[in-house]
DNA sequence: TTTCTGCATGTAATCGATTACATTATACTA
DNA sequence: TAGTATAATGTAATCGATTACATGCAGAAA
């Protein structure tokens, strides 16, 4: 049904070579039969197939993204980024959720693998990376984004979160609250382990006790941020402020102090990670860590386009983006 | 360097046939020759090639879903029910971000009917989709999502917008309210005629006038929201209640209000469409209007399945999923 | 024993491009 | 004018699978 490249050599009477060569842009023909083949292409409406071409060329043109959730602005956005930078060499994305589950994201590598695409951009579900070697192997470089893994290096595009964390510490130090309380996320995560870092060596650094009952360890949920605030609040020298380490504990944190009754309703304020959605817009909240997103995505997409044309091993590289403080 | 059925074929003594046939589950296969060939398989770490299989299959079990944005939890919580569903059947998504523009659309479908995929999900960009003719007209078959468009039917899911709209009015008529304000979107798209139809159709039934003063339409973002509020509050009768068609105009408004000093701050009730995110957290908000997004996602996968089994051209189909009433 | 049937497997063409190598045409040099 | 370099194009193998058709072989029937 679709026309070939022979229907479009027969037609221009040349051989399927010299059409091969004039779509690729080969300087060697001379212009009056491109011109009778870009007149043929045109005729038959000629579409190159991409699966053919792939076959010889051993390039797909098209890379996987594989993030632990979809719903997720953050990850979404550093995808949108990743898009956005991609398409402008030519390459898609196959977008896969692994859904936080390591077994899920094991089975997206088979998928993609199977798929030959030319590379794969990875924010791992968790963080275990062994299986990322997979990819590797058979010659396909991999960036990760957002976070680290044990038992693999690769290029990754971080945001200094340690810095990030001690900005705001220092921030709300500078602004006379004493009584920090911390809500954290799974310290596996290299992400949460910074900032988790950050976090304390602030308040190292001006010499406020750390007080590990107001130090409490989510999951980067809604519902532990719920939780693990109202732990706070029931503490017996519960914090003036919290800073809470991503935007939808931040949410379900938010959520519980709304649900409390005026009158039981403590007086805490909170400080957080992310800037993202209404992030800004919350009741209680006065001072946010923004992430660049859109530009772990770009970059990310930037490092994996320049393994894929330069496959020569170089060091694993790693970039790390700032953040950025907002105070309402 | 990764092995191919060649390889398999060598090392299990058999042709690369039988090889194609064990794989492909051809019960013809004696048990003892399916054994050697499976072993050798596991041996080698042997991977398809989906491209050269696609080559010869005509399929590459790989659907396009566009959609006017990805940092969009509505849009993306639709795509993760599409990957969900399309995943038990072993397909896979390439994501593509048409940015609310007809043009970049196109340029979409272009890459997609290049990438030859089998199928296109698509929730249009506009009120236009004449070029979703270049698809069905290579056999690919098309499922919108959301919006209808002119000029091209298809199948379709959509929720009933109508309905949802109507119910939230009732509502808010049942409770007492009588001045029920509106912000819109563009009504070009269907998704925000619809809305607009369920919202006058009910203050006719309760016999309650429309008044076009304390109508506005926006554009589904969220500045508009902020801008139209600002409009409604600046009327002389502004409304007691205001009915929001969709989350980010909802995130919008509520940011306006809370903006303005206690003092000025007009007492005024909002409900909206979509329950997303911490719809359901943001001050002034009384009502919501959920809709099914992932159910959307999941059955837009499944009648494109079933379209491209079953290429025989039948009606388009049109899917209308209930919204739901959510009272705070 | 011979012939036939049907199952299991092999042979080789094919999908639609790319590309190494071959060939022809053209221009330039001595 | 013959010889050679160069440019333009063609021929055909190839990528890695699938599959129509061919073949071989075991057991059943005669």
């Amino acid at each position: 049904m679709a026309s070939t490249i022979k229907d479009v050599a027969k037609r221009a009477g040349v051989s399927t070579a010299t059409v091969s060569r004039v779509i690729n842009g080969d300087p060697r023909i001379s212009s009056k039969t491109k011109e009778k083949v870009l007149i043929s292409i045109r005729e038959l409406d000629y579409k190159i197939n991409n699966i053919a071409r792939s076959l010889k060329t051993n390039k797909t043109h098209t890379i996987g993204f594989i993030c632990p959730e979809l719903a997720n602005t953050f990850f979404m956005t550093v995808a949108k980024g990743v898009e956005d930078e991609l398409r402008k060499y030519g390459y898609s994305v196959i977008v896969c959720n692994s859904n936080e589950s390591v077994e899920e994201e094991k089975e997206r590598i088979t998928l993609l693998l199977e798929k030959c695409v030319d590379g794969v951009i990875i924010i791992p579900a968790s963080h275990s990376g062994s299986h990322f070697k997979d990819l590797t192997e058979q010659g396909i470089p991999v960036v990760l984004a957002d976070r680290l893994v044990e038992d693999f290096s690769s290029d990754a595009v971080l945001v200094d979160n340690i810095n990030g964390s001690y900005a705001v510490i220092e921030h709300l130090i500078n602004s006379g609250y004493r009584r920090i309380g911390y809500i954290g996320g799974d310290i596996r995560l290299t992400s949460a382990k910074e900032r988790d870092e950050g976090y304390k060596r602030a308040l190292r650094d001006y010499l406020i006790p750390i007080d590990d009952n107001i130090i409490k360890y989510g999951d980067y949920h809604k519902q532990s941020g719920y939780d693990k605030m109202r732990e706070l609040m029931e503490e017996k020298d519960p914090p003036e402020i919290v800073f809470i380490s991503n935007y939808y504990m931040h949410v379900g944190a938010t959520k519980f102090l709304i649900e409390q009754k005026e009158a039981n309703r403590r007086n805490v304020a909170i400080a957080s990670f992310d800037d993202m959605e209404l992030a800004s817009l919350l009741e209680f909240c006065k001072v946010l860590v923004s992430q660049p997103m859109l530009e772990i995505g770009n970059k990310a997409a930037g490092m994996l386009i320049q393994r894929i044309n330069d496959s020569k091993d170089h060091e694993p590289q790693i970039i790390r983006l700032k953040t950025q403080l907002i105070v309402k």
